[in-house]
DNA sequence: GCCACGATTGGAACCGCTTCCACGAGGAGG
DNA sequence: CCTCCTCGTGGAAGCGGTTCCAATCGTGGC
């Protein structure tokens, strides 16, 4: 069964392709009796039409790419159902591009200037390079980034520096002393900067406190929750372990929890974790986090991307944070009398 | 800047758009140093080829639409990383489309006509009617179903009925009389109906044994852990309550484990909770459940949709299940000594 | 030395839409 | 009654590739 095309439905009409054309696009110069004629020989001819050839001609192919890397992350999937909403009500399609792999991030940036693919792009922990970034903008393909701050290219950030003093501030409230910070490997292959940039407030924070955070007290591991597990427990096992611990995401705070729940220490009564992020998965486990919005971020990145993409210009944005209290730190027994 | 099209690199090269042509697509009848001349052309242009153009020309988009109906959910997610991985394999870009209302999932599958969006479609718990999967046929889409059965559509599976079985056996060794199934409303918008194969599963393997599920004890509601957890709560605070609770997803099955801990229930010791699906999540909270290769089942469905593409016919495939247990199931007081 | 044939190559036609330009028909103004 | 607009409209020219057909050039066989 051949498609119907454009010349098909001007034929069944008796008009010219351009007047179809017209219609379709809901052009104001078509006569109300054509207009009527052209409808209903769509309709005989059940004609639906091409989105590539409309893109060939137009140069909008009305998609825009998202790049994420490991999207399966639950922080990840948040921020996405929200670019996913404001996409679609704008009738714009969602490319979804999973990055695991360094060499599939540089195919992306690279890739992307062949316009005809998507018009926009959208990344999430993501940053092109310098070059990168002029070959995209000489394209004219839009860029937002989310979750990480760019100098020059529009970006949906949040302070990590300050959310990692917001998580020593309530752990110090706590009267919580010795404390421990678990996050990612410093080296990684994407630039990932949050974690980092949550150590150093954290560590700020303290240190102006007048408790150190100390170097046998961080621990930095691949990220994932099955690593930090496995580096909760042997900080746990060992004789002195902190009273609390931050750990860089609520995945990694999780970890946290299962390794405690291993070796039959109580939360909060034995060690208190607070994460960072606000998954749905901490609300179950009860997990106190520095809670950043995540779906607004993806919705708000859409939006951002789809008024470049209108020729409007956008300004960066940073997102507040704070702390939500879900029982799983508590008061530092030894200073503090606690329940 | 005006992006470099096949007919700038033939003149640069001093060849014919042809020439260029069979070179991208190697093509074994150009010579040596043609070839070559070619290629440096396409370098000192930073040539990239159109995607849309060639899209046009061959009918060929080389992207496949994933269907999916609340993609955020755990389960999904998990599929959806199975489809990614393959796609990416093969070059070809995932379109992901999100289905939540019910005009959405008859605007994909009849939208899906339009050849040029996408070559395939592979859909998540959504089945066409057979008006629209005939349309999708006559239009050369093929389609892959997983988690839902088709009579004429290759589709990717478990036996649901079986898994409700396992459950239930898995209660019944462990002595339990006394049992509910929470599972999803039964009308809903998008003809789900693993929820109902699930409970009809259950309901036979406890008939057989001699203890009738009890309609009291059958408990359906709107899908979700929210909703889950504010039934489990009434069923748990009432004098009567079941020793075992089979939920019908994981996720629902999480909402009983949070009803339980606010009222004060030890699980398994006071109610012994089984799920199904084993998404990641079931590992941290230590939910013993009916377990489904979900990434597999995106895999496959993936590589079934790329065979299809390829001209090839494809079975229909009916994946394992198999219960893990995790301790959140445990022998039943009242009959069978044991912690 | 001539012809047939295979290896390369150039380029027109085509994919299906948008858009711009030209043109005819009325209607208003003089 | 004749211009001059405006309004609708038809259709050719792109958009940037692929592909098929015809043409050219050697080369081997006779």
């Amino acid at each position: 069964m051949r498609r119907s095309t454009i010349a098909a439905v001007a034929a069944e009409a008796g008009v010219g392709v351009g007047t179809v054309s017209r219609v379709l696009n809901g052009s104001p110069s078509v006569s109300e009796d054509t207009r009527r004629r052209v409808l209903e020989a769509i309709a005989t001819l059940d004609y639906q039409p091409s989105a590539v050839a409309r893109a060939l001609s137009t140069g909008r192919t009305h998609a825009v790419a998202v790049v994420a890397p490991f999207f399966t992350q639950p922080s990840v999937v948040e921020r996405l159902r929200g670019m996913s909403r404001t996409l679609s009500e704008s009738r714009h399609q969602l490319i979804l591009i999973d990055v695991e792999r360094p060499e599939q991030r540089r195919d992306v940036f690279r890739s992307a200037s062949v316009r005809g693919r998507y018009d926009a792009l959208l990344t999430v922990s993501l940053a092109p390079t310098e070059t990168e970034a002029r070959r995209l903008a000489a394209a004219g393909v839009p860029l937002v980034l989310i979750d990480r701050a760019h100098p020059t290219l529009p970006a949906i950030t949040v302070d990590d520096v300050a959310g990692g003093r917001l998580a020593a501030e309530h752990l110090l409230a706590l009267g919580h002393r010795d404390m421990a910070f678990l996050g990612d490997e410093a080296q990684n292959a994407f630039g990932f900067d949050s974690s980092a940039n949550r150590q150093e407030g954290f560590a700020a924070a303290l240190a102006e406190a007048g408790h150190e955070l100390r170097p046998e007290r961080v621990i930095l591991r691949r990220h994932g929750r099955e690593a930090a597990r496995a580096a909760a427990m042997e900080l746990l096992a060992s004789g002195e372990r902190p009273s609390a611990i931050f750990a860089t995401s609520d995945m990694q705070a999780i970890g946290v929890l299962e390794a405690a729940q291993e070796l039959g220490l109580r939360v909060p009564e034995d060690v208190s974790v607070i994460g960072f992020d606000d998954v749905e998965a901490a609300t179950y486990v009860r997990l106190t986090t520095v809670a950043q919005p995540l779906r607004e971020s993806g919705a708000l990145g859409a939006r951002m991307v789809l008024r470049r993409l209108a020729g409007e210009e956008v300004e960066s944005v940073q997102l507040d944070l704070q702390v939500v209290d879900r029982g799983s730190t508590a008061a530092h027994m030894g200073l503090v009398s606690g329940k």
